[in-house]
DNA sequence: CCGATTTTGTTCTCACGTTCACAAGCTCCT
DNA sequence: AGGAGCTTGTGAACGTGAGAACAAAATCGG
């Protein structure tokens, strides 16, 4: 059934600018690490440092940077500023990226409010809700705008990031608009799968997913033989009297 | 299916509890998607309609669900009801979890006021902080209590799960603290890496990081070309010059 | 009761990610 | 200059995860 194909089998995609994903998650966080090695005054580090800063084994850290080039010194380490620039060029943050904040309720606010992200390669351009009652309040230096506005100071701004903080209801509409107004990449923190179309990258972060991981793992740690017994196969309709479990979507 | 007995060589750990990680991962997007489709007033579903309203293909859901048990009906589907207590049960969430979140600023005021938690098997049972501007508080029904108070609470509600929303600068000192009194599961908002001993596990959300990595696939489709050319190999020592760049450690 | 139809549970294979281990390369000391 | 001592970059082994494919089990219509 192999078809014929050019690429041997085990090689890995590895060039032309392809770093693997994992690789690509990683980046930020050696960014942050060298930035404070930096801010600590430390001109060279080695492999081992490094990985220690970043929470990571050795041999994955290097691993990681050999796909971007050869930027270490053997027997000596990596130049901390240096590999700093290159880390910084290669995930695209020596350049400003403007963002759009949608949904200015408890979370957007507290986005708004956080001042991490002009030093870190994110310029907030515009804060947008649908409620009257919020729009014009002043957050920051910034005034809250009506959605509507939307496709022009995407137009305006060269906007190409979208961080959605409505309720989960709107917001596969809210996305949809992004997208229609020319935003490729989009940040979600509603509880909800949003769609979008090739060519568009989305992210999400669910804080109740991550507590329900935790959940999982504290289980096994205390009750290891404490599972409820359940019954394995009920009649496959009607099952009353299940407890009612977590799990929900609303807002 | 076939009981427990010996295993054969090559066969996986399927039982004895060992579900993958990745699957762990899944379980609580696979109980929003059954609570969606349950408030639907929907009886069954296929392992295809779930995986669409979960966002991931229908195979890898199924083998996912194989993890718990053998819950579905050939021919038929997954029974909507029992298979959501299934998950709930296997992740944990049948039963509350008492969480603590200390740093009441703008990211803990946003979680403070989120309702979704207790839908989800969470209970929050205090709000702490080390400012005292800020205790005595009254956030919703809940009042910010001093960070002092810690073990007293811990131990009083048998508090398992504690989020941290404080600067980075004190971040590993409040991770400390929990652990000393009895927290085994740490959620992290805070830009740092937080070492903890054996038998504590901990996750982190950083929202400079999803965005960095967007940024990375944005430059890539944008610029293909347009990666901005630097030395490769500068003078080892004294780079002066480089321009600043995103990655701060900063508050 | 039987065959057609549907859909699960599982197997097999390939791709991806992690870790080990070590040759290659650099610096420094004698 | 030459050897000792480090540290990088990478090949190879190993482990985990994803997806295609299909046999097994259930329903339903005749
Ligand atoms: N607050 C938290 O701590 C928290 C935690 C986890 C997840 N979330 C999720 O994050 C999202 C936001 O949470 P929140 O607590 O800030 O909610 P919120 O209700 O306080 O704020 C939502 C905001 O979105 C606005 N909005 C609604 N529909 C809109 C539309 N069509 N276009 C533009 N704006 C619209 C509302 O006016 C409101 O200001 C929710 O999906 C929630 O489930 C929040
Ligand atoms: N706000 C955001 O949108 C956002 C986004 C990304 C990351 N973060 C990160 O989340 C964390 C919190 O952000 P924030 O904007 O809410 O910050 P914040 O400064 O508004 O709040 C921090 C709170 O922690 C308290 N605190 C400080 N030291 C403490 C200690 N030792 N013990 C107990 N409490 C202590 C402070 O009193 C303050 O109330 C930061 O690490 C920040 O980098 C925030």
């Amino acid at each position: 059934m192999t078809p014929a194909r050019s690429r041997r089998p085990g090689a890995p995609t590895r060039t032309e600018r392809g770093i693997p994903e994992a690789t690509v998650a990683r980046l930020p966080v050696y960014l942050r690490a060298l930035t404070a090695l930096s801010d600590s005054g430390i001109a060279t580090a080695s492999s081992e440092d490094l990985a220690t800063a970043a929470g990571v084994n050795s041999a994955k850290l290097r691993k990681d940077l050999s796909y971007l080039g050869s930027y270490g010194t053997r027997g000596v380490g990596y130049d901390v500023e240096y590999l700093r620039y290159q880390i910084a060029r290669e995930i695209g943050v020596t350049q400003d990226w403007a963002v759009v904040i949608v949904g200015i309720g408890n979370l957007g606010h507290a986005l708004a409010n956080y001042s991490g992200f002009g030093t870190r390669g994110f310029r907030i351009v515009a804060l947008l809700d649908a409620d009257p009652a919020l729009i014009g309040e002043q957050i920051g230096d910034m005034v809250v705008r009506d959605f509507a506005e939307l496709e022009e100071i995407v137009a305006a701004d060269r906007v190409s990031i979208g961080v959605i903080t409505t309720p989960a209801g709107p917001a596969q509409e809210v996305c949809d608009r992004l997208v229609a107004a020319g935003v490729t990449s989009i940040l979600n923190f509603a509880p909800v799968v949003l769609s979008v179309p090739d060519g568009v990258d989305i992210r999400k972060v669910d804080l109740s997913i991550e507590l329900q991981i935790l959940a999982y793992h504290e289980q096994r740690k205390s009750g290891e033989a404490a599972l409820p017994e359940v019954p394995e196969l009920p009649a496959i309709n009607g099952l009353p009297g299940l407890p009612s479990v977590g799990g929900g979507v609303g807002a």
